[in-house]
DNA sequence: CTGAAAGCGCTTACAG
DNA sequence: CTGAAAGCGCTTACAG
């Protein structure tokens, strides 16, 4: 493979001036820029990126790290992040954090391969990113709080997008209402789980052991969950699942036990991604300003790449999308704020 | 930031033997070896990646470059690719290839960033792609037919899915069948169209230029399509669709008008997205073995880094997907094969 | 306008 | 077991 070397020596200058010449430096006359565009070409010159980004000890590249980058999830995220990228002339990948410690999100992590990194990946280690986070290799998480310096928060406001999640339910006349749990580790699970508990005991229910129900984020989880539900009969009212797409797992395992979602059971998720629409019943649910999170975290680390840190962390609020899983005819009876 | 010399000065040993001890080189006593990582904890030490690549002139990572990191299309074809990137211990990244030469999916082809690369992105130009295959970084294409040294193709059967498709359609006594195109550069869309055209002549139907409806495989575009049609008051019995999205565009529209897809009008699509399934109608579609593909796909690259090269293309079936977008009814009074 | 040289941060034969 | 040195492929002051 050719370097720069063989095009100059091939062009009859030396390797600085061949390089001035392909990057159109005007230090050099046309006749000798073109003597060594040609002898590129001949030679099919490919430059070695990664020996320019390790002279210049920047890559232009932002990462975007996500725990699963074939989740349906993520699309106006990315969009977001996108949008603001580009507009700086930017690089932007993408890398999964499967595998945590041993997952390529981590070693871009700690090899210093970006410039900057925007993270959504629960199964990414405080430390690790306490670790990478640096001047100049910002880093923004959004599904965490993480104080540190060069750490750039945005959360958005689980406990109490749980909270109105929940509450609806109880406005409604459910009652017996279950939990169905992300993974303990998860931040934004957490969170969700006490906005469903302080919206219960506002209204003086006892949250009872048996009403949680262990899932991980996915479909299968939640299917899983609603099946031992249907198991044990150990049967509720209604159904806050920590995630859209377990909810999706749960209408499933109801439907197939004979269990109509939206009349015999109210069922509210978390995230609206695009399935929620169009699932049967359509899905009620709390909706996260994704692609605003994603325009955001961008615009985030370009500001510190420039040296403008937030003061504070930044705060988003969630909406409640109400359709058809809590039941229609219910919800018509009552009054929602 | 510290750099491997920082380290290898505090512990008072060379820059060479703190690599090695670094590394967990046995060459190293154990003494030495608890000294460089003590001065490498103490100076918050992380090694750059970027430095190591160039050195061995290799990066371990595979790219995959699609033409829209955010489309719902890539799930399964993403989890293919991982599924054997990890086993094989490779880190994977994906890029975007929106912006065309100026994507970073261009930049990553051009400046041998990554060990191989698995292409989805017909908005990649061939010649890029060309200049980019060589020994040590083989490319597989997987939306085009590309016959060069170190690039593999897999392609889907789109031609024979497409006539797949329409023939189901006139099975049914559809008659008058437009089309609804994808890019015309999408070497995918043209394949679809020549299966379109051959199901149509084969039953003596000609086709007119005015069922020819231009769009770009997103939702908006089959949208405006089908806005289109219902402006002209050109109406047709069915409708083949160069892929879902465009598909799902053209179920707004028609409902937004008062028009039943699958009852006063046939629909089919083409790539079975997730969506197909819980649209209403649920849509009929073709589907290709993404999963497949990105098993496939990945293999072919580890293959070929190891010298190994396929001899010819690998050609993969597809499968017609029926649900109720070309009406029930209908349907059981025919005969398919 | 052109060239010789240093250096980015690593790894790895090679000597000792 | 440890160190001095070369080199990966670039870019960029600095001289001339």
């Amino acid at each position: 493979m050719a370097t720069i070397k063989d095009v100059a020596s091939l062009a009859g200058v030396a390797v600085s001036t061949a390089s001035y010449a392909l990057n159109g430096s005007n230090k050099v006359s046309e006749e000798t820029r073109k003597r060594v565009v040609d002898a590129a070409r001949k030679l099919n010159y490919r430059p070695n990126g990664i020996a320019r980004d390790l002279k210049l000890n920047r890559t232009n590249t932002i990462g975007l790290m996500l725990s699963d980058l074939s989740g349906p999830f993520y699309s106006e995220l990315i969009k977001g992040v996108q949008d603001v990228t580009v507009t700086h002339g930017y690089d932007l990948i993408a890398v999964s954090s499967i595998g945590g410690r041993g997952s390529t999100a981590a070693k871009f992590l700690r090899e210093k391969r970006v410039d900057g990194v925007i993270i959504l990946a629960h199964n990414i280690e405080n430390s690790i990113i306490l670790s990478a986070a640096r001047k100049d290799m910002p880093v923004v998480v959004l599904d965490r709080s993480l104080a540190a310096d060069h750490v750039i928060n945005i959360l958005v406001d689980n406990e109490g997008g749980a909270y109105k999640a929940v509450s609806y339910l109880l406005s409604l006349g459910y009652k017996k209402i279950f939990y169905i749990s992300g993974p303990k580790v998860s931040s934004d699970n957490m969170k969700r789980f006490h906005g469903y508990k302080k919206a219960l005991e506002e209204q003086g229910i006892e949250f009872l052991p048996n009403w949680l129900y262990q899932g991980d984020f996915t479909r299968t989880g939640g299917y899983y969950a609603a099946k031992s539900m249907i198991m044990q009969s150990n049967l509720p009212d209604a159904i806050f699942s920590a995630n859209d797409e377990m909810a999706i797992g749960v209408i499933d395992a109801f439907k197939e036990a004979g269990i109509r979602v939206g009349e015999d059971i109210g069922l509210v998720g978390f995230d609206d991604i695009q399935l929620a629409e169009y699932v049967s019943p359509p899905l009620t649910t709390v909706r996260q300003p994704m692609r605003e999170m994603g325009t955001l975290a961008a615009q985030q680390i370009f500001h510190s790449i420039n040296g403008i840190f937030p003061k504070e962390c930044i705060f988003l609020d969630t909406q409640l999308i109400i359709r058809e899983s809590c039941g229609w005819r219910k919800r018509k009876l009552s009054q929602i704020k």
